[in-house]
Formats: structure tokens, sequence, C-alpha cells
RNA sequence: GGGCGUUUAGCUCAGUUGGUUAGAGCGCAGCCUUCACACGGCUGAGGUCGGAGGUUCGAGUCCUCUAGCGCCCACCA
């Protein structure tokens, strides 16, 4: 199988020196073709079926797209694959942008370039975890030991298997194996040309070598830190979320109100409003604007909390907004992440009201930390919440503040937005837990300034990014309570006391890695001092899986373990991702280039839109109208697929429509029977193909076409350049419907002339040279039909041959009128309608067609005359030089 | 609350720095079958470019205001 080297000798052709651009794979050209000489092989009826399997073998076991890695960094075009989930659902989202890079990393390779373009899986993390969960039944337990034996069971129990987190490992990679398969498949399918050797994952030993290796130098130089700190935590899959991860959803509630009475004076009760009522026990102050005249003789005076008799000051802080509710709030610890920053900024204490599980925790009234006035009765009221879910909670609460009377009134019902975890059910809480974080908000200029430098495609879309960045309002948490991901490559000593004394971790050496500290034992200790005092403890929690896969360039680029590699293609040239991801993947990757390298991780980030359903509504399993995408590449076939998926424009969300795919297959029908038909012109009497060169392009028509072709390639170019794919299909493919409509129908008849003829040789080098291009130019969109097509009379892949320039272009158009080819196709135009008007054939003869135009359209029309009656069946054409714009069409009399 | 995008034919969308009668495909209607293509070809009907105002010789295109839709961000009491 070809890897690397194989094509050394086949370097891409510079459009300077090829002829049609002559493929570069000359190994298995004869001296025959050298000399422009080929046999042909046209079947009698092409069609599409079969191409997908056939042509994808043939690249595989060519290494058509292998990358070749001796070339200089400038000489390379490389590309930070998005690596998708391989544990989720195959979606035509996938396939709409990964065709979109796809056809920009062709067009590069045309151009000459070494394209790196690996393939990436994306096994890491809860979707993974999930899926391994429902498919084994099995529930990772980390306690236990390894089992080497252990073989999941055949059909999943009811009951979910308790295994170790090794077991648990192994049967998610064992997984997604499986998975990438399928994803491997399917791309194959598609036609994408990703070199397989480079494939990578985000697990496995590279991902988490750089991961960890990563993670230790930032450790090093301080930009990783731990802390134990009020944390949003996901009750249900009981772990921390980053800021990155969050979604606020529109959540009835009601505000509630209850009067706090004066602690230690007399006066009104102070009336507050919250949502949260359940956590009235963990409320540590009232907090009002420092400007509000209603409350400012209350600061610094106490309250006490109804139900609990907890004594809390009043206090004054510029968050507090006099305009929201009674315009004074209660401090919870904690209800949300406002009562965080006024715990953090008025220095309050802390209680513990919420437990990891969403669960009220035990309180015991009357002791440090819980006051009260009445410890007795507090007691009574909390024993009835405690051990309840936070709306369970709430439904009692309500009902002991009515009973009470501190409830002021009935609850105010209110829709608000809560935060939750994008991918979690019930709100996110706040719990107190020891976590690491990467230090990014000092960074924040810095990656504005990134932001800035890197080239946006559409542009707009650097809002999005800047606007996230100014907003964050934390380091970045990257630790997750998880089992299934990149351990932390840490352990913590464990004191006399047998606690493990988390402000001095043992960090792994970088040869070391990968490691689990789970299982191995840092330098200097041995296995029996695991968990013992006086031994270590490995660090139990996993990395987010954005901070592994935020060095997919590391990792892709093989970084550390392959230097030379890394130096070639990083900092890449191309990010192609979806908007939604801009805040996580592409944030977090432009964080970690930043910290190791300094720089920017690509030039350009490319990014697309979602597809939506047919209906346009955004897909979602949930909904059911997720489509998966391998019954429309067998209906439609591939490069139909592809054309849809090119159609939509940077950026633009477009909607799945089956419509665009029978177009798509239509054009590349069109493409194989317009192909055979000029090629069929080109061909002797021998099947051979004997082209006359770009030098014999002298007939004005035939000029006027070369013509209009350097513009669609000249136009093509600078839209690709600009990875605007989707308008180098739309003026390719409009070039070419009119070239199958007029220019094809008018040089017919005299490319089957004399071939000695200057007449004949000049249409017949025109076809060649046009068919040629346009092969090219569809090549980035329609890889399957192009190349059988380029099968049949050149050699090698024209996915290698070199994009069109100007040069083989300009000299066959220099001088030429574009109106020869725009006044004889209008009136080709007229004459089709007089026969479709008058209910003839197209064959119809005509006996006089009368043109009165301009001297200049004229004079244009002169040149192509014959061409003009050929196509029309015209006997006798009349000319005619006035000031009105008419064609007459004289039909011969029917028999 | 702040910001971004979008609004053009029944549908999906082009329209590049303002420049003649606003384009394409689908859909629709009609016509044409053996000589590349019925998995086809040709032809046609169809739009006062969301609304209002302004700049200009000239506005779908630039400016202001405004409405609908979609999205991003935000300290959610």
């Amino acid at each position: 199988m070809a890897k690397f080297g194989d094509l050394a000798g086949g370097s891409v052709v510079e459009p300077e020196h090829a002829r049609y651009g002559n493929p570069i794979m000359t190994a298995d050209a004869t001296g025959e073709e050298a000399a422009g000489r080929r046999p042909t092989g046209i079947p009698d009826k092409p069609g599409l079926e079969g191409l997908e399997a056939t042509w994808s073998a043939r690249w595989q076991a060519d290494g058509t797209y292998a990358f070749d890695r001796s070339s200089p960094r400038e000489g390379v075009y490389s590309i930070d694959t998005p690596p998708p989930t391989v544990s989720g659902e195959l979606h035509i989202g996938h396939v709409f942008s990964y065709t979109h890079t796809d056809a920009v990393a062709r067009f590069h390779r045309m151009r000459g370039k070494a394209v790196f373009y690996p393939m990436g899986w994306d096994d890491n993390g809860l979707p993974t975890e999930r899926r391994v969960q429902n498919y084994y039944g099995v529930r990772c337990d980390p306690g236990l030991p390894y089992d080497p034996d252990f073989e999941p069971p055949a059909d999943p129990p009811k009951e979910p298997v308790a295994i170790s987190r090794p077991n648990f490992v192994e049967l998610c990679l064992q997984l997604t194996i499986q998975d990438e398969k399928v994803f491997e498949q399917l791309w194959r399918t598609l036609g994408l040309s990703v070199d397989w050797a480079h494939t990578y994952a985000t697990v496995g030993d590279v991902a988490q070598r750089a991961s960890q290796r990563s993670f230790l130098r930032m450790l090093d130089r301080g930009h990783v830190y731990q802390r134990t700190a009020p944390t949003l935590w996901d009750i249900d899959f009981r772990t921390a979320v980053s800021q990155a991860e969050l979604e606020d959803r529109e959540r009835p509630g009601a505000y509630h109100r209850i009067a706090f009475p004066r602690a230690d004076g007399p006066g009104p009760a102070v009336e507050i409003e919250t949502t949260r009522p359940e956590l009235l026990a963990a409320c540590v102050a009232l907090v009002a604007h420092p400007d509000d005249e209603r409350y400012r003789p209350l600061f610094d005076t106490f309250v006490r909390t109804p139900l609990y008799g907890a004594r809390v000051p009043v206090l004054a802080h510029e968050l507090a907004d006099p305009e929201k509710g009674s315009g004074i709030a209660m401090v919870c610890t904690f209800g949300d992440t406002t009562d965080v920053v006024w715990w953090r900024e008025l220095h309050l204490p802390t209680r513990t009201l919420i437990g990891r599980d969403g669960r009220l925790l035990p309180v015991a009234w009357g002791t440090e930390g819980w006051e009260s006035s009445d410890p007795v009765e507090a007691a009574t009221h909390y024993d009835e919440v405690v051990g309840k879910t936070v709306r369970q909670a709430q439904t009692r609460v309500v009902e002991q503040l009515a009973e009470s009377g501190a409830m002021i009134g009935e609850p105010l019902p209110i829709t608000h937005p809560v935060k939750f975890y994008e991918k979690g059910e019930r709100p996110l809480e706040i719990v107190s837990s020891r976590q690491w974080f990467v230090r990014t908000l000092p960074l924040r200029d810095k990656l504005l300034q990134r932001g800035e430098e890197l080239n946006w495609f559409p542009p707009y879309m650097a809002h999005r990014f800047r606007t996230w960045v100014e907003g964050l309002n934390d380091d970045w948490n990257i630790s997750r309570q998880r089992f299934f991901g990149v351990p932390f490559p840490v352990w913590y000593p464990v004191g006399p006391d047998g606690d493990a004394d988390f402000a001095a971790p043992i960090p792994a050496s970088e040869d070391q890695l990968p490691l689990d500290p789970s299982t191995e034992v840092p330098p200097g200790f041995t296995a029996e001092q695991r968990g013992v005092p006086g031994g270590f403890v490995g660090d139990p929690d996993v990395m987010d899986t954005w901070a592994t896969s935020s060095l997919t360039p590391q990792i892709a680029g093989r970084w550390e373990d392959d230097p030379d590699l890394f130096a070639r293609v990083f900092p890449m040239d191309l990010r192609p991702q979806a908007h939604d991801i801009i805040r996580t993947w592409l944030f977090s990757t432009v964080v970690r280039s930043e910290i190791e390298e300094g720089s920017l991780p690509w030039r350009n980030a490319a990014i697309s839109g979602w597809v939506l359903d047919p209906n346009r509504k955004k897909m979602s399993k949930s909904k059911g109208n997720v489509v998966t995408p391998l019954p429309l590449l067998e209906q439609h076939g591939a490069d139909a697929v592809r054309y849809w998926a090119a159609n939509g424009r940077p950026g633009t969300d477009t909607a799945v429509d089956e419509g665009q795919m029978k177009v798509g297959r239509r054009l590349a029908i069109k493409v194989l029977n317009a192909s055979r038909f000029a090629l069929g012109r080109l061909a002797d009497d021998a099947g051979q193909i004997d082209v006359p060169g770009p030098e014999a392009i002298t007939a004005p028509l035939d000029k006027a076409m070369v013509a209009g072709l350097a513009g669609v390639v000249a136009e093509a170019t600078t839209a690709f350049k600009g990875y605007d794919y989707a308008r180098a299909i739309e003026r390719t493919e409009a070039f070419f419907w009119s070239f199958c409509d007029d220019y094809l129908e008018l040089v017919k008849t005299r490319a089957y002339g004399d071939p000695a003829q200057p007449g004949p040789a000049s249409a017949r080098a025109a076809l060649a040279l046009a068919l040629s291009v346009q092969l090219r130019l569809f090549a980035p969109f329609l890889p399957f039909v192009t190349e059988e097509v380029w099968s049949w009379w050149r050699s090698g892949s024209v996915h290698r041959a070199a994009w069109p320039g100007q040069s083989e272009l300009n000299e066959p158009a220099t001088g030429a009128d574009p109106a020869v080819l725009e006044v004889t196709a209008e009136v080709l135009g007229a004459v089709r309608r007089a026969k479709t008007t008058a209910k003839q054939s197209m064959r119809a003869p005509v006996a006089v067609l009368t043109v009165t135009d301009t001297r200049q359209r004229i004079d244009a029309l002169q040149e192509a005359t014959e061409d003009l009656k050929d196509a029309g069946g015209v006997a006798e054409l009349v000319t005619v030089i006035g000031p009105e714009s008419t064609i007459d069409v004289a039909l011969a009399a029917p028999d």
C-alpha cells in the first residue's frame, strides 16, 4: 500500500507546464500517450452505478491522497480535521461539512500542495461512557479491582454489571473501534480525500500522551492550578461542568415573597423575593444596592431567617438590582452564580445544603455554622425536607412558610432562564468541590488578539469568538468526575491521618506517559503504599473532553512523537468546524496553542452551517428528524449528495434537499454523456484519441468559448482561495450547461469534419481543452464521475492533475470576441423558440433565417455562420444591418 | 438587556466594488422520442427585491428608522 514518498516522482505539474493539465502519475504512461494518442475506454452506455466502490478502492491502492511528508512546510496545506463523535449517530450534517472541507483539500492538492488531511475520531468523554453502559449493560465502579478475564454479558442485563475502571475503559476502546469502522466506510463512500495513514483518536496512547504531557507542562509553568470552590455541578452526571458547556433554558418558576423579621431591634420585617425558597436554610445574608434608599438604614443590621431562626446580616453590593423583585435579595450558598460572587466578595460563611446528588444534606441545627435562635424548631422544620430533591423540598418549604406566616401573598409565576449542562436534564446546582483549572482569564487580551489575527470564513463568525472571550468569567475547569477519559498524571501524598494532601501533587515524569495514576505508582513509591498513611493516592478525576480535543493539531501532527512531521504541518492552514462549537473546540484549541506554542494553531477557520431537516427545523434525536446519510448516498450517489452539500454556502444553515441531490445526479450523468459525445469527436476510426494542441484553436467561435472558460477558471480559483467553494461550483456548473446546450450543438458537425482541415482541427482542440478543464473544475465536487471520465482518455488521476491555470487558456483565447458565441447562441435560441412555438421537432429544417442587428453583432454572427446553419438545420441565412434587433425564422414547409 | 445574521419568483437560493429590461435550480405549463443524454432535451409563464424615509443622474446593492425569523452572549434574586 502506498504511504509516503511513493508519489515522489509524480509531484503535481505546475499549470505553466501543463497541456490540458496533464496528469502527473506517469508510471503507466505509454510512448503513444506521450505523443498525444491514447486508446479510449469510453463505454457505450456510461452510468454512475458502482463508481464509488471502484474508485475509492483504486485511490486507496494507488495512494492518490497520500501525504508527501518530504514536502517543506511552505509546500504543505494542512487541515485540522474535526474528529466526529463516533458513538453518536451518523448524521447528514457530517456529510455536509466534511464535503466542504474535502472540496477545499482537493483544490489545494490540485494546486500542487502536499495536503495533510488526516481523519480523527472523537471517542472521548461522556457520550462514549453512556453508549458503553447501554450497549453492554455495565456500570463503572472505580473501587473494584481489574478483572483480566472479564467478558461483557451477551445481552445487556436489566441490572447493570459493576466493573472496574480499567475494564470499563477496555470496553470503551473496544466499542469505539467498531464505531470507527462504520464511519470510515461512510467517508470512503462519500469520497473524502483523507490520507487514511494519518488517523488519530482522542483516546488511546498518542492522544493521552499528548494530553498528559501538555498538562504536566502547564502545571510546571503555572498555567494550571487546583481550587476547591463552588462549582457548577450536574447532579445526574455527578460531574463538574465548565462555562463553555452551559446553556440557558427558559423554565417556569415563581417569585416567593418572604418576610425576614429583624434580629436586633424593632422595625418591620424585611421582605425579599426568591425563586428558590428551598434554599432558605442556606441563607447567609440579604443584599441590596448601596444607593438604595429603602434599604440603606438596614445595612449592617441583622435579620432572622424564617423557619430556621438563623441570624444573617443585611449588606450592600452593587450587583443587587433595585428593580428586581423587592430590590433586596437573599444570598444562599449557593443558588446561582451571583450568590457565589456575593459570597466571595462579601466574605460570607458557607452553609452547604445541596449534595452532589441534588438532595438536601442533613444539618445539625444549633452547631457551629448552623446557629439558630431555636434549634429545635429549626430541626423540626428541616427534618421534613432533608434527603428530598430540590423540587420536593421546595413544595414543602413553601407550605411551611405559609403556615408560619412568613410567606407574603401567593407565589407569582414567571418564566426565567436557568443554567443547564448542555447535555443535562435537570438544572445545574452549585456544589463545592476540588477541580483543576487552566488560567484562561489572564490570557483574555492575548486571545482576543489571536481572534483578530485568524482569518474567519465567513468573517462575521469572528464576533462569536470575541463575544465569548469577552464574556469569560472564570478560568477553564478541565476536571471531570468521570471514568473514561484522560486521567490527570498526578498523585497526592497521603498524610499520617490518612488524608490526601491535594496541595502537594506529585507529577509524573514525561517519560512515563501515557499513564493511569489509579494503576501506576509515582516515582519513589511502591504499589503497597497506595492509599495508606505515608503513601500516595492517584488523582481520581479525568480531563474534560475539550482538554484533549483542544490538542488535535498536536495529536494529528504527532507533536513530540514525530517532531519532523509536526514542523511540516503546524501551524495548520485550516480549521473547519461548525459554528456551535466556537466557544468550546475553537476557543480551547486557541488557548492550548497559545500556551504551548505562543501562536495561533491555524491561519484560517472555515465555519460551516448546520443541516436542517427538510422542513428547516434543527435536527435532534428527541424530535426523531435526524436524517442518516447512507440511504441518500445509495439512492442518489456520492457525487449527487456532494453536489447538494457544495451548494450550501459557508456558514449558512442548509436544509436537506433531495431535489438538489437529484439535480446533482443529473449533472453527474450529464458529465458522463457530454464527455462521451465530445470524446466521440476526438477518436479516430481505430478508437484512438488524437488531439491537436491548443495552437490549433483558431475558429472565432472556439476562441470565444475558451475565453469564457478562462473567466470561469479565474472566478472559481478566486472563490476557492476565499473558501467559497459554493461559488466555484455554481460558476462551473453554469458554464457547463451552456457549453452543452449551445457550444456542443454548434460545433458537433464541424468537429466531425476532416481532421486535417483548420476548422475541424480547431473544434477538436477546443473540445479537448474544454473537457479537460471542466473535468478538473468539477473534480473537487464530483470526484467519482470526473475520475471516471478522466480514465477514459487520460492517464493518472484527475485529482492529482494540475488545477486549470490561466496559462493553458490565455493563449488559445487570445484575440477572442466573446460576442461570437453570445450572438450565435442567442440566434440559435430564437430558432429553437420558433420550432417550439410551431410544435416542431428541433430537427425541423429552417428555410430562411433572417437576422437583423447592429453591424458589430452581425459581424460576430458571420464568424460562425456555418456552425449556426448546421446546428439549426438552416438552409439559408440572411443578415441585415439595421437599427432594430429582430430574428425571423421561416420554417420549411412540412412534406 | 447587548450583539450577529437573515428577509429577492409557489419553494430553495445567487446577485462580487450602486449602472441598461433583477438571475438560477426545483416545482408548474407546453412542445420534442431512435443520430451523447427519457436518470433526457427544448421553450414558456411567474418577482413593484419585508416596510418607511434618505443619499445619488441612478439603489435589491449605501445610510437612518422599523417589523418578522434565526442564532450568539449576558450576574437567572
